[in-house]
DNA sequence: CTTGAACCTGTAGTTACTACAGGTCCCATC
DNA sequence: GATGGGACCTGTAGTAACTACAGGTTCAAG
């Protein structure tokens, strides 16, 4: 009922963070999660600064970050001095891949609507679709 | 200047389909593309059959359908008997994908330029994008 | 007949994990 | 103090769809 916890094990803080074991053993191992502390048998121990780490990671992946510009980030943030234009900077260059994705699927979108529309789904021999895709792209993609 | 060849080298079928080479040995291993004749040092010669089918793989690809939902809609072209349905139902079914990809980055948008939106640059302690990512998701994507 | 470009096979690397296999540890209960 | 079974450990291999070599062979022009 209070703030006190010494030592979460690997469980605790996976259902914590909702970031399952062996993701969390991969980021330690690739650097993005700082090694823990062990018990006498090996056992990984866990304190507070490593759950505000990994929910850090954590919301930055549902954010779409790669786990590369998430080690931007971090180290934005542990270099501490005046770093906010830079988190900015990446968070908006982020922002710019996420709606040039968009672009490119509502393109994809179209045409393949486009495409899926022109086939009544009879029993047809020539499938406007099929034919479509042997055609080398000439629609309205581009 | 007329529609004979005999014989088509890997680089030349790179060339006419925009596939690059390994891809095409690839694909060949992994059974999407037919093994072609070899000359007698072994090299691969293909024939307009290739052609046309690696076309309606790289259309196929460039319209965002996996490898193996390619494998599928190959496996209906050749079967032959009156698969159109069968083929629309494949695309409907990707068409659907992809419209529920474009909600998710939608989603991931709003929220991602919000929170950019609360940085003005500054040379901030307390950035509030970084903040924003110490805290467990409570915002718009849902 | 000699280059050198094109081709060959096979393996390893990429992203962000997940899924084992085969073992060890912890701790609650008896 | 023994025991049992869940949690933990390391290390490797697999996923999608390629790309990039390394190290060797073949083809075709001159």
């Amino acid at each position: 009922m209070d703030g006190r916890q010494q030592g979460i094990s690997i469980g605790d803080l996976s259902m914590r963070t909702e970031v399952n074991i062996e993701t969390i053993r991969y980021y330690e191992k690739i650097g993005l999660l700082p090694a823990p502390g062990r018990t006498g048998g090996r056992h990984r121990v866990y304190g507070p600064a490593h759950v505000a780490r990994l929910t850090f990671v954590r919301r930055s992946r549902e954010l779409g970050f790669s786990l590369e510009e998430i080690r931007s980030l971090l180290r934005l943030v542990d270099g501490g001095h005046s770093s906010c234009s830079d988190v900015q900077i990446v968070t908006l260059k982020h922002l710019d891949d996420v709606r040039k994705k968009i672009g490119d699927l509502q393109r994809l979108e179209r045409t393949l609507s486009e495409v899926a529309s022109r086939c009544q789904g009879g029993s047809v021999p020539d499938c406007p679709i099929v034919e479509a895709l042997y055609a080398p792209a000439q629609g309205a993609e581009a």
